[in-house]
This record gives C-alpha cells, structure tokens and sequence, in this order.
RNA sequence: CGGGGCGUAGCGCAGCCUGGUAGCGCAUCUGUUUUGGGAACAGAGGGUCGCAGGUUCGAAUCCUGCCGCCCCGACCA
C-alpha cells in the first residue's frame, strides 16, 4: 500500500511547480480598486478627497485608516524609497514592537512629560503598556544591554513602523492620523562631533529621499518639542493645505541636491551639503525671528504654508544620561553616547505628495512612487484585435520587469479614462480598433496629457525606458 | 476639552418642523441596444432610519441618555 501523507513524498510539491501559473492581479477586472464617483463630504483636502475618491484608503475610525490594494502599494513604494536611501547611507534596518513597556518611559521620566497623546493600555496582568507614539527609549534599552565599547560606534539603526498618538483632533486623512507609518532612525556615537556628521548624513539622505518622491522639501530650523535637542531641522513641503507657517528667503526653494555623488563617509561633503542647504533663512513660525528675516532682501522673503514630512534632531546625551547607556572610552573611562533620532512621515508622505501634483482630474503620480508603472486602456474589449494587442503589450511590459495596470474590463472609454486619470498612473497605453488599423497605440503622459501614436513595440521601448528597464 | 454640525440602502442625500405604508440620485444585478473621454432604455434586488430608554393607539419624525463621525479653536511625524 502506497504511503500518502510520506513528508518526503509532499516535499516534492513546491512552490517552484512551473504547472502553477502566476495569476496576476493587475489587470482591473480582478483588482480590487473602488472608486468613487462623488467627493466625500467628510474630506476637506484635496489629498484626502482624491485618497478616497481613488479606492487607496477607507477610514476605520477618527484618524485611522485602512490601506487598499493602491494605497498600500504606493506606500509601500514609498517605504521601500526611504529604505534604500538609509542603507545607501549605512544605516542598519530592524523592527521594534507597536506596543511599550511603561517601565521604560518612566526611567526616561517621558511616561508623565508625554501626557494624553501616549495611547496606555494594561494588560491581562495589570501591567502598564503603551502604544509607542515613538522609540528612543527602546532603541537605548536595546544598545546600552549590546554595545559595551567606543569600537562598535559609530552606529545607525532604524525601523519603519506604525506609531500612536492619541491626536485631540485627527484631520485631513493620512496627513495627521492618529495611527501612521513613520521611519525613526538613531544613532549612537562616541563625540558630539561625530554625532553631528550623523544629523549632516541624515540630512543628505533625506534630501535625497524626498527628490526621489518628486518632492521639494526644505530643510527649515525647527522647534524640538517633546523630544528634546539642540540642534533640529524639519523638512517642509510647500503647500497651501499646510499645517504649519512658514518664512524662507526663495532662493532656498532653487537648491537640488540632484544626481551629485556623495560620500556618506566624508564629514567634509555632508558638512558642505548642510551649509549649502541651510545658507538662507528659513524657519517655521515656532522659530521665526522677524529680526533675522528682515536681512533677506524683500523680493526674495516669502511667507507660505508647509507640510512638515521629516525632522531631524541631535540631542546630545540626554537619554544615555537617562537610560545609562555608556560605552568604554577606550581611556579606562566610560562615556555616555551622543545620540540623535531622525523621523519620515510615511504614511504623511502620500498626502503631501498628491498635495503637491494633481489636477482637476485626479492624482497625477511622480514616476518614483506610482502604484503601477503605465496604465492599458482597452477600448474594445472583446475585439479580438484589441485584446491581442493589449495582452501582448501586457505581458512584454511584465517581462520587463515593469507593472502595468490593464483596464481589460467591458466598459465605455469614459470611464476608463476617468479611472485611470484619477488614479494618476504617469503613462498610459491606449489600444483601440482605429488606431490599430494602422498598426498604432497611443502614448499619453498623465502629467501634460501629451499623446504619441506608435507601434505597440515603440511603446514597449518608451515606457521601459522611462523606468530604465528592459 | 469649549463652540458648531451630522448619523436614513455600498456612496451622496431628501423626509423630521406639523407622528400614520421609508423615498430620490449614483452604484449593484438581469436583458436589449451601444462603445475613441464617467452611455440609453426596460426590469430587479438591497433598510435593526447610530444605540438604549421614554411619550403615544402608532415614532425616522417628539423627549432623555449614550455612542460615533465631521468642522472651528488650544496640541503635533
């Protein structure tokens, strides 16, 4: 008799089995993209309103959110930028938990200084918890019980996870939730001075974060709050629905940090970096000094609202005071670590960058964050011609390591149009009967609605190229 | 937490003042005709009227309490 349930006998069915097809979801009959034709009346903000109009968020309750099929991809898009960006610098990725220890929070003394914000919790055995609205306490816990010497600085950690903070009022969707993704990084050196070539390399990354975004974000000298510091620096995206005032000398807005070389290593290059990006004034209104901004001559001081996407802090030895994380100094001495701790607004990110690029039609999406790299609009489902060219330009697009979004379903081109201009993929690929005679699809930028007839190979070539693919 | 507003079909809303068969548009489903910028016609399905209590022969409607959400202010990635 034949043994069945042999493990080895099941361990031949893997997952590399070439019978299993891969079944793709990117074509929209089979995604799951609910659209809304009429504006939400809760949403106030273009940002928000357009969210939820494109099928990417539905609220759960005040302040938080669940991400659909399109918002979660363009976050997660987003959240791999932010990646790529640290560990270009060096800085080392991990994971801490949502929920705290209280215990924690009152050796730092923050458990009573952070007031109602900080979302307690006991648990089963009466044990005071929190949701971390944020984690120097448990990254020092972390360092100080691992690293015992000045030889295993400099270090860089950071994570990407979700914080609480019980807002008094949540508004504007994803722009101020209660519950949202943040990037916080940390790092742990032996001198003020390299702690302070860590806050300048923080600040480059950054930089480079945000251009990546299609974002302009200037780096403006802040107020530390809560978290305490000396040296800070928030980074503010230019938009009327901003939160906060600010006040800059404009010249400030025509620095790129563009495709230049950088080495993170270099204390010289991440120094010139900082000074060339704070060479003109630009303060928020908690900094503002009236005095100062009249120096800046008056056809370059403007006044504007922003939105505040990342900061960065140096805060010197304030929780390895605290905590008591040390290390040997190498001289028979122990020395308290000079600390700082960088934050990205993640999920903020989404909000301020439809803020920042959309029109009357829908979001219109940078290239480096859309959800999908071009949009295939059939316009003749079930005209075999049609179908053909589609799902051949579908799968040659997939082949290229690119991710179209085809719009196979049986629709009027209206909508399809509609659909895909609100959704805001940058490019899109029309495939009708008319043009097809002549052995032609169209090409069509979102951002100046541009079309280009071409062969459907030629459109292959100009979409991959655009991404630096195929 | 102070002030204002709103909870009625998946979404947007009317009905409430003056109590008496729960409605409209969009969306959904079926059929037909359509198809190059949010189609037309015909038909169908879908509701604890936020929750609880009270008044009444009878409550979406009046009264009380609670909950949720939105907006303005003080706080913040």
């Amino acid at each position: 008799m034949r043994d069945m349930t042999c493990p080895a006998r099941l361990a031949l069915v893997s997952t590399q089995n070439p019978v299993l097809k891969p079944r793709s979801p990117m074509r929209l009959s089979r995604y799951f993209l609910p659209v809304l034709k009429e504006i939400p009346s809760e949403a106030q903000i273009v940002s928000h309103r357009l969210m939820l109009r494109a099928g990417m968020i539905k609220q759960a309750s005040a302040g938080i959110y669940s991400w659909l099929p399109l918002g979660y991809k363009v976050l997660k898009k987003i959240e791999d930028i932010v990646h790529e960006e640290q560990q270009r610098a060096g800085h080392i990725p991990m994971l801490m938990p949502t929920l705290q220890s209280a215990d924690l929070w009152r050796e730092s003394g923050r458990y009573d200084a952070y007031g109602p914000e900080m979302l307690r919790i006991t648990d089963r055995h009466g044990r005071d918890m929190l949701y971390g609205p944020t984690n120097e306490e448990m990254i020092t816990d972390i360092f100080k019980g691992a690293v015992g010497s000045y030889k295993d600085l400099p270090l860089t950690l950071y994570h990407i996870q979700w914080k609480f903070r019980d807002e008094i009022r949540p508004r504007f969707g994803v722009m101020r939730g209660r519950e949202f993704l943040m990037k916080d990084g940390y790092n742990f050196d032996l001198t003020k001075e390299d702690a302070l070539h860590a806050y300048n390399r923080h600040l480059v990354t950054y930089l480079r974060t945000y251009e990546r975004m299609g974002l302009q974000a200037i780096p403006m000298r802040a107020d530390s709050g809560p978290i305490g510091g000396d040296d800070t620096h928030e980074f503010l995206v230019l938009a009327d629905t901003g939160e906060s005032e600010v006040f800059y000398d404009c010249e400030i807005a025509d620095l790129k940090f563009g495709d230049r070389a950088i080495d993170y290593d270099s204390v010289e290059q991440c120094a010139a970096i900082l000074a060339e990006f704070t060479s003109r004034y630009a303060r928020t209104d908690e900094t503002h000094n009236a005095v100062e901004f009249e120096k800046v001559p008056e056809a370059r001081r403007r006044s504007a609202r922003g939105i505040e996407v990342g900061q960065i802090f140096y805060f010197g030895t304030k929780y390895s005071d605290a905590l008591g994380a040390s290390v040997d100094d190498g001289k028979g001495g122990k020395a308290p670590v000079h600390m700082g701790s960088h934050g990205i607004g993640v999920s903020r990110l989404l909000g301020a960058i439809i803020e920042a690029s959309h029109d009357d039609r829908g979001i219109i999406w940078p290239e480096g964050v859309t959800p999908f790299h071009c949009g295939i609009v059939n316009l003749r489902q079930g005209d075999a011609d049609c179908d053909a060219a589609c799902e051949g330009l579908y799968l040659a697009l997939t082949a290229n390591g690119l991710e179209p979004l085809y719009d196979d379903r049986d629709e009027r081109a209206g909508g399809k149009f509609a659909t895909m201009d609100l959704i805001g993929l940058p490019w899109r690929i029309t495939v009708g009967p008319r043009g097809l005679k002549n052995g032609v699809v169209e090409v069509t930028s979102r951002r100046t609605g541009e079309s280009e007839e071409m062969p459907p190979e030629d459109a292959l070539a100009r979409i991959a190229r655009i991404y630096g693919k195929g």
